[in-house]
DNA sequence: ATGAAAGCGCTAACAG
DNA sequence: CTGTTAGCGCTTTCAT
């Protein structure tokens, strides 16, 4: 069943040394042309496969890259890793990947255990404390998604950027007043959208009441939107599209309209924003793209060009806002309208 | 940066020999209390780690499991993802993930590359052939997922019955006809749904118009909604969820109304399924739950019980219609899914 | 251009 | 109970 075809097994068959067979796969150009077809026909007889983990005993690189996230359930995730696993195909690295199920100290557990399997750690909105972050950067290459600490490598939405566009939306749409339906305390991002929406609502006079914090989930979103709406707002930005969708569940329930009583606003994947229910404005998270970018930085860190740059390693990718039904003039065709190539107004920063 | 504390290391500070620094990790019992001490303090001060790579060498046993999907951004997947994820630490196995892009030929490739690195390997909705699959059985140990092949171990979803309980519903609301969206031709999960679809059809007098195949994703919802629509049908089931959203979307375009005009059926996720908007019925699939039956389906079978029940490894995981707004009597608020101009909800509830 | 031999970090006999 | 030794499958000097 599981019979291990080895580097011996092709070498008898070849007639030729070990090293030979070694050589004919990493470094062909340094075997005759006739001994490695000839080798490279026995390996595909016998159906050889050379066994990376030894390899990276010796090399020290295993050509496998770890990915940490919070939790796969949230539509977020999977769509960043989705990213990550193509990029990473490209340069041939495989993909190691765990949940931490939101807990902390799992998530440093896990890296820990997956480190010498791995030649880097993509670790995406990571929660652990500064003081972990430290430590287990300490024992692998590690590139942050969606979270900053002193000057490792990091890919950083400009969520911020996205806040600020929704208020200004909001601003236009007449809203005076709109609440904020706060996620996780330790989240970089939380702590972003927050800070781009402060500092916008004082830009557009627009009042921003802060709510929760509530768990990045649909049912605290239903829980959420009661209270919200306790707080008399007429518009409401939440953490994610999960609360989101849970808030828009339950104003339907309590029969009011959206956006016609209250605005809604969620910060999602962007494609699956373009699913989702019209009703619902969306800041657009480029998650594929910064999966991607991930890879790239842990690829640059690994062939030690990292250090080149003058750890310039932080990488911003922008966010976009996705408007949809709601501000369409009447009569206007309801749908994903944003077809990739117009980027609404955006100032620099 | 990454100095690799070893064995020998650990034996040299504690003062022992390293097959008793291996011992106290892997049989503890079997070395004195206070010897075992010294090791594993030992051990912490220098951040001693084991090399799982270079263990799973010599014990054939790596710890880690494989998973093939065929694209992470369907919601299914990471669904069934998180399940295998979650069950899988309980046994301590970590995961290696690979996304085949939809590919046949990728698929093998990918199983055949990670082969080494894991005790078997889960393939979620294999799209490859019977060929291959026969081939891949033969280098590892597999689970399928949503598909059956000989009696290869296997996990699968009742998603035939998922069929029936749709047309019984579609039919007890007065259709007649009704169209099926079909998906990947080569998915086992397509044709179940049609078979049960068939079948129940028969059963319940409803007429069903085969369309496509089509690509199982938003956009060929799109598509196939308008086909749909000129083949003149009450109710439309799609392969899928993302295809259903699809479908409604380009409803919602036309300015035809869910439920009211047509009734739309998908097939998703169980978790999913509740934030979806409650125009769609939906035939919840029970994703974790089949990544974790998967998972124990493979343990059993490295612990060598696979051949002890006599070649019984298909497991089969009943599925269950949610039905929402949609049978809700007249009256009821339908959604959060119109075209932004005239209020949904006519009268109060 | 090719072969022989020495390990990578670990565990599994086999002795003591 | 603990130490010594021999590899797992592979790459890599160092010779030839």
């Amino acid at each position: 069943m599981k019979l291990a075809v080895t580097v011996h097994d092709v070498a008898r068959r070849a007639e030729v040394s070990v090293s030979t067979v070694s050589r004919s796969f990493t470094m062909p150009e340094l075997v005759q042309a006739s001994t490695r077809e000839r080798v490279l026909e026995a390996a595909r007889a016998l159906g050889y496969r050379p066994n990376r983990a030894a390899r990276s005993l010796i090399t020290g690189r295993t050509a496998n890259i770890g990915v940490v996230v919070p939790d796969l359930a949230n539509p977020f995730f999977p769509s960043v890793v989705k990213g990550i696993q193509a990029r990473a195909r490209e340069s041939d690295y495989a993909i190691f990947l765990a949940d931490s199920e939101e807990d902390p100290r799992l998530e440093a557990e896990l890296i820990y255990a997956m480190a010498k399997q791995v030649d880097g750690v993509i670790v995406c909105s990571a929660r652990m404390g500064d003081a972990d972050l430290k430590r287990v950067s300490e024992s692998t290459p590690l590139v942050l998604l969606n979270r900053r600490y002193a000057n490792l490598p990091a890919v950083l939405m400009d969520t911020a950027d996205g806040s600020r566009q929704a208020v200004q939306h909001l601003a236009a749409l007449g809203h005076t007043r709109c609440a904020f339906l706060s996620g996780p305390p330790t989240s970089w991002s939380n702590k972003e959208r927050r800070r781009g929406l402060r500092l916008a609502a004082r830009a557009f006079g627009v009042e921003v009441v802060e709510l929760g914090p509530f768990a990045p989930n649909f049912d605290a979103g239903l829980q959420a939107a009661d209270i919200a709406i306790a707080a008399e707002v007429g518009a409401i930005v939440a953490f994610n599209d999960l609360m989101a969708l849970g808030v828009l569940s339950r104003l339907n329930q309590r029969g009011l309209s959206v956006p016609d009583d209250v605005s809604v606003v969620g910060f999602d994947d962007i494609a699956m924003a373009s699913m989702i229910t019209p009703s619902l404005t969306t800041v657009a998270m480029p998650t594929e793209a910064s999966g991607r970018a991930a890879v790239e930085s842990l690829v640059d860190q690994l062939a030690g060009r990292g250090d080149a740059d003058g750890g310039q390693h932080q990488r911003s990718v922008p966010t976009q806002l996705i408007v949809r039904a709601s501000t369409a003039p009447p009569g206007h065709p309801v749908s994903n309208q944003w077809d990739g190539r117009k980027p609404l107004s955006r100032k620099g920063r």
